[in-house]
DNA sequence: GGCTGGCACTCGGACGGACAGAGTGCCAGG
DNA sequence: CCTGGCACTCTGTCCGTCCGAGTGCCAGCC
């Protein structure tokens, strides 16, 4: 267990070298934050924090940096989650107000995140498999064919086209909407199957085929979970880190373009509450040096997608971890109003 | 007016500069190229160009690299189109075939531009300005609020919400949807406007009000030219660079961003036919060392958006014009096919 | 026992001079 | 008009030196 002072020890540790981007030494730590001993006293707690492996020097004779180990205790015990200001607050949910649809209030949140936290934002759409069917549209285009249009809650619209087996005539295919809607409309999508299984029955029998094929459209279109899709802004911030750069840079962009990848990674992330994952802690080698700080959004108390940033491990994590529960915070608002 | 043989020399400095990202010298020229004559002959000819503006030294006793003017020279002189192979144009057929849907369609092509040039492509969604509409659904979500679905031919979708001023019953919804489409189906956007404008003469003054807001609604969804997207891939590729680094990267990333800039940009890209802008001919100052190669595609014989890449002014012209003018054809067919 | 000052040691980064190599411009001769 | 030769310039690199920052350890003090 460590001592008192050691955490502090550390936390000054964090926070300078957060600030300042190198490795930072025993004497400038006693100089910056006041904790009362001598800097031979700080090297001793030093030498105890490398030994269990939350710091460690770049080459003998430098300062110390801490290690994912190390920011992983400073997320967990140390730092706070560091409020919004009301001016900020303000100015978020102001930008958030203008969003005209659903596209708009993604980019917009995007934006906004890369701009607060100064770091890549990645921005989930509102998934389907969370959300409630608004209405279900059937428009006949041919004889045999049928375009299924599914209006979701949070304002998504998804199409498909549906051949038929078999000519489908207009009125059957109102009575078909009519009864569709009146069964989901307004429900949840993960209750839909349910719903529907029965539907079928109550027509004739040569227009089952149709609306058995409409059904498992409708149903593929809600389980489809690889329709969800992402937006990713910020990426020139990566470039604030001249550091390292090709290599940490590239490997990166390369991550942001899976996105395959990061909707994994934020599927992987708790469903409450916000999650950060800290370098190595990160499954996908790519973002190995990067830390990705996530939480759940939605309309109502219930997070219908995620939301986060992707930085270096050493960022501010008190700062980010406060602009991203905020945005998410109030996008959900613009949510539940739309 | 420049021999035959300067023109001769440019092209070989062009040739291996992209190749090699070095300044190329006299000697190294005569020994890769044969061009016939001496180094001292060709230093007298590069003194030549190096007058005219075609090429330039970054330091005494250095080689030369060509300047934008030189580039411009050789694309619209020198360098042909390289053609793909046939192995190359099957699988890019085969690649975009395998898409489902239009996003699919979008998010492949990048894919391909960006791994086909290695470098940055950019897709703009086929614009609804210059396609025709397949169908306009109208959905009564509440009984003074409706739904507006506009379908384009492209596999677009867009919908919007409309508020009228009064009640509007299902079955005058039903009428106007009818009356609608039976005006507006397959025609283009732009004939959209005067094809319409008499509609509202039809109803009863008292659902007028509705229809008018409807009409307007739909007109506003066909010019609103900020609705224009794009997608990005291949920023990895930035990163192929490592000379001048940050300095060049940030702007790009940036200028990546901004959508609205990129959409002006291939607009004002000519409208048929490949262009080719060469670093500072680039309006967006932070694209002036880059180049960006674009073409328009569609379904068909015209051209329905644009699509192209960005990379730095020192890039394989033939070969990126090349793979940007196969691509962009290939998208048109699966378009037109779909 | 824990804190402190002192001391020797290590290492990386900056500075500066020397050097080699590449490339140029110019000139006289073919 | 082309060519070979020559003097010149500049860059990038290598190497040795030096300085400062930071460490670990130890003996002494509270």
């Amino acid at each position: 267990m460590l001592s008192e002072r050691r955490l502090q020890v550390l936390r000054a540790i964090v926070q300078d070298y957060v600030g300042t981007e190198e490795p930072v030494g025993s004497k400038a730590l006693t100089e910056r934050h006041n904790l009362g001993v001598s800097p031979a006293t700080v090297r001793n707690d030093m030498a105890a924090l490398e030994d269990e492996g939350f710091i460690a020097q770049p080459h003998t004779s430098a300062g110390r940096i801490p290690t994912d180990k190390g920011y992983r205790l400073f997320v967990d015990k140390l730092a706070g989650v560091k409020p919004m200001t009301a001016p900020e607050r303000r100015a978020i949910q102001n930008f958030l107000e203008g969003a005209v649809d659903l596209d708009d209030v993604v980019a917009r949140t995007v934006r906004l995140l890369a701009q607060l936290t100064r770091q890549v934002a990645v921005v989930q759409y509102p998934s389907l498999t969370r959300s409630t069917v608004r209405h279900v549209e059937l428009l006949s285009l041919a004889p045999a064919r049928v375009m299924l249009v599914l209006i979701t809650d949070t304002g998504r619209v998804e199409q498909r086209m549906v051949d038929c087996p078999a000519p489908f005539g207009e009125t059957s295919l109102a009575d078909l909407r009519a009864r569709l809607n009146s069964r989901v409309a307004g429900r949840r999508f993960s209750d839909v199957p349910r719903l529907v299984e029965d539907l079928p029955e109550g027509f004739d029998v040569e227009d089952r085929g149709t609306v058995q094929a409409v059904l498992s459209t409708l149903l593929e279109t809600l389980v489809e979970e690889n329709e969800e899709r992402l937006m990713i802004g910020g990426t020139a911030n990566l470039t604030r880190f001249p550091h390292d750069f090709p290599l940490t840079i590239r490997p990166v962009l390369e991550a942001l373009e899976e996105h395959v990848v990061l909707l994994k990674l934020l599927g992987e992330a708790g469903d409450s509450g916000m999650t950060v994952r800290i370098g190595h802690e990160n499954a996908y080698e790519g973002l190995n040096s990067t830390s990705v700080v996530s939480v759940g959004y939605g309309s109502g108390g219930e997070a219908v997608a995620k939301l986060g940033v992707v930085g270096p491990t050493r960022m501010d994590y008190p700062g980010t971890m406060g602009a991203v529960r905020a945005v998410a915070r109030y996008v959900g608002q613009i949510l539940a109003e739309s």
